[in-house]
DNA sequence: TCGTTCGTTCAGTACGGACTGAACGAACTG
DNA sequence: CAGTTCGTTCAGTCCGTACTGAACGAACGA
């Protein structure tokens, strides 16, 4: 890996990390972006990061889980870790999904604060719909929107 | 405070802890949904909520920072803090600010990776354009979407 | 001026989680 | 079958941080 390409990976995992998620999430799935060929092994990763193995084990699975990154099987023990296109839109969709036991809770509030309390009930009312609307606008909406905007951004050539 | 009330706290206290946040945060916040008058001071938040009131101080200032709550002087020493009308929209619009270091460290990828490796500048290049689409899509778009969503359920008396 | 109350700040604590090393089971090679 | 490699799991460590208690500065009432 080269130096240029170290770095990169290294800003991958602190912006990563500023956004909420590890460093090594963040190197992982940065590796995966630039490495040649562009699957991996799982301990292939481990060495060019310079983590445990069983770190890479950890947080490949997560970076699966939430489909980021995809694992194939290249014989029947080893596997294969490369970039799941277009994994970013999954990511925010599931963010979406955290958002509805908030809707619950302002519910829950709205059942608690009596209906005299009209200040009250208009924060807890926002709340939900606000979050109710979240979820539906990183629905298919989001989706359709952003490939409308890159195919655009690619008929103009990048 | 009621112990419906209290309920509601500690579930705004939990969410927001799973949403990325603090507990203490989301109880903040909850309490100030709910409580009556909409206004508190910061040793009257510490008591309700049982927290001291070093955590009220620290937290509510990060509540006010990010545009959630806001604090006014009530006298000239003490203050009242309450909810932020529409303050989820500003979190939303910060979270976006978030996106663009990665726009900077998928620029420099391209830099780094060379001309003939066509599925990593691809990589990088999604990357780039999917966060610049985030910045742009959470911008005014998002808020007048929003605003025209609350207005029709308000007309449709929900 | 003195005492009280309110809010901030700082050192200290306690808890969670990111990461590691080692042990283990499961497949290829001879 | 024995030896090697690969990936997973678990106990343990380390570090960041959420929170507290106490001390402090600044404003009100007497």
């Amino acid at each position: 890996m080269s130096p240029d390409e170290a770095d990169f990976v290294d800003r991958m995992g602190l912006w990563l990390e500023m956004a909420g998620g590890t460093r090594t999430m963040g190197r992982i799935y940065g590796r995966l972006m630039v490495c040649d060929p562009p699957h991996q092994s799982l301990a292939q990763l481990a060495e060019a990061l310079g983590v445990s193995k069983a770190s890479v084990s950890t947080v490949a699975r997560q970076l699966q889980e939430v489909g980021m990154i995809e694992r194939r099987p290249s014989s029947e023990r080893r596997h294969e870790y490369r970039i799941t296109a277009g994994g970013f839109t999954r990511v925010l969709q599931l963010q979406a999904a955290r958002m509805q036991p908030g809707i619950a809770a302002a519910e829950f509030g709205l059942s608690a604060v009596g209906a005299d309390r009209s200040v009250q009930r208009e924060h807890l009312e926002e709340l939900r719909d606000f979050l109710e609307f979240c979820i539906r606008d990183f629905g298919a909406d989001f989706v359709s929107r952003w490939e409308s905007f890159r195919d655009g951004r690619r008929g103009n050539g990048g």
